[in-house]
DNA sequence: CTCTCGATTAGCT
DNA sequence: GCTAATCGAGAGA
């Protein structure tokens, strides 16, 4: 198991100030998440995101500049978590990255924990230890993000993302479409899913150069 | 107010 | 492979 104690530099706001939003898909990849709860605290390398925004995304839930009360966090400065709920049931992380008045974020949809994973067994007891983060819904069930979480400053000590050192070589992303956005039209095609490796067999992520259960990551 | 359906998942056939 | 779960956003009457 990994060390808890690799710790890395938390990103600042500057990280989450940017215009676009494929570029910071890619450059999330790696990070590590870190989600501080009463129990203790969770965390997982970034393995897999979605960009979202941009000035036309049909996907976006900003798009065409739709202002509800649940998009209105899409339109804040960038540096804040936009959690919206998913078919009633489940919890979906995103990263706020807009200049402000501007829709666009950051989906993390797979992670790899490095640490807290006596936290994840007991949240998720039935599920499999192997892809039990693989999966929007399944990241905010282990790390425990709900609702309440919308609106979180990454910058403070509930939700952040530290950059540990990794440094991934394109040859070790994977572009594919986004997932369940069928809806938006010409939008659907664009590559904008980023896997940092991918099984050919499953499509999940693999993480190449870790190898956590050994304790010698990175 | 009513109706539809979703940036998904788990469990069953 | 199929579908129930579960609830609120968003659209339209």
């Amino acid at each position: 198991m990994p060390s808890p104690s690799i710790r890395g530099a938390k990103l600042p706001l500057s990280a989450y100030r940017r215009p676009n939003p494929v570029e910071r898909a890619r450059f999330f990849l790696g990070k590590q998440l870190v989600v501080r709860s009463p129990e203790g605290l969770c965390s997982g390398l970034i393995t897999e995101t979605e960009a979202y925004g941009g000035n036309e995304d049909l996907a976006c839930h900003g798009t065409g500049n739709r202002r509800t009360a649940r998009t209105q966090m899409l339109f804040e400065p960038g540096g804040r978590a936009y959690v919206y709920l998913c078919y009633g049931i489940h919890s979906m992380l995103n990263f706020v990255i807009g200049p402000g008045d501007i829709p666009l974020a950051i989906l993390i949809r797979a992670v790899h924990i490095t640490a807290g994973q006596d936290l994840v067994k007991k949240r998720r007891p039935r599920a499999p230890k192997k892809g039990w983060t693989s999966g929007p819904g399944r990241i905010c069930a282990a790390l425990a993000i709900t609702l309440a979480d919308n609106g979180c400053d990454l910058t403070g000590n509930r939700i952040w993302v530290e950059d540990i050192g990794i440094r991934i070589h394109s040859s070790e992303i994977t572009a594919t479409p986004r997932i369940g956005v069928d809806y938006a039209g010409e939008w659907a095609a664009k590559p904008w899913r980023f896997v940092w490796g991918i099984s050919k067999k499953t499509g999940n992520a693999i993480a190449p150069t870790l190898n956590c259960d050994r304790g010698d990551a990175p």
